[in-house]
DNA sequence: GCCAACGTTGGC
DNA sequence: GCCAACGTTGGC
């Protein structure tokens, strides 16, 4: 059977819960090549994580930032496992709710590939997805292309952290990373900063000896800013009763 | 099992 | 930092 397709979010920008550092960028992914996703607590995307094969492809997006998009590629390298960390009193995603003998929470490790070329940013997608016909920049990706791309979960769902994603968008967000032609900002995530890698990634760095920067597919790569610091991927929600994140009040 | 109140996600 | 959208909770 062929692999499916995914769409996974994770925080490139710090951002602290329960005195850890939530933050996971495109370069952090890049650098530890292999991660356990932990961390979402939200049963949809919990259940699609369920689904996923070993081989999968998988969109690495960065969320909550200035510049939210497509930063790269990645692989599904593990199937479903107990997330542990929601077990763990320390862990910013820990729920107190679930225990051992019937593991509520689950996982997947992830693999990165390859960067995208051209960073694809949400609000390019929303600009696409909001008319009949592509912008003429990106008027290589056809009609179809803007069909396929309004009818992602990224554009008309927007809080779901882990999404399915049809061939044919897949095929489009290939095309537009490969491609580009808009003004590319690059990025988005923030502060380069030499050395605030995270253990994780600094373990990582110095057992392959690569820092940063293959892995490349054609140009530009999007370089950027990020960083690194630690973190951990997605957020989570299920209400019970986890991490506070922000607060935001209101509305009704 | 409905639905109003509440809390979170996450773009802008 | 604001706040719209939407998921979750809990009263009934």
């Amino acid at each position: 059977m062929t692999a499916k397709h995914w769409l996974m979010k994770a925080e490139p920008d710090s951002r602290v819960v329960k005195g850890k550092d939530v933050k996971f960028s495109v370069d952090d992914f890049q650098t530890i090549k292999t991660t356990p996703w932990e961390g979402v607590r939200n049963a949809e995307a919990r259940n699609l994580m369920k689904e996923m094969q070993t081989g999968d492809q998988v969109l690495f997006y960065h969320s909550n930032c200035k510049n939210p998009g497509i930063a790269a590629f990645a692989e599904v390298e593990k199937e479903a496992y107990p997330d542990y960390t929601a077990w763990d009193e320390t862990h910013p995603y820990y729920d107190p709710k679930t225990d051992k003998e019937k593991p509520k929470w689950f996982m997947v490790d992830v693999t990165f590939k390859a960067r995208a070329a051209n960073f694809v940013p949400l609000a390019l997608l929303r600009r696409i997805a909001a008319a009949s016909e592509p912008p003429h920049e990106v008027a290589y990706i056809g009609e179809e292309g803007v069909n396929a791309i309004k009818e992602m979960a990224l554009v008309n769902r927007g809080r779901l952290s882990v999404q399915r994603v049809e061939l044919n968008a897949w095929g489009i967000i290939q095309m537009l990373a490969e491609k580009g032609g808009w003004d590319n900002p690059s990025s988005g995530t923030s502060k380069p900063s030499a050395n605030s890698k995270s253990l994780k990634a600094k373990k990582a760095a110095k057992k392959s000896g690569t820092a940063d920067g293959d892995d490349v597919l054609p140009e530009k790569a999007d370089k950027s800013t990020s960083s690194s610091t630690r973190k951990r991927k997605t957020r989570s929600d299920d209400g019970e009763e986890m991490v506070p994140r922000r607060s935001s009040r209101t509305k009704k």
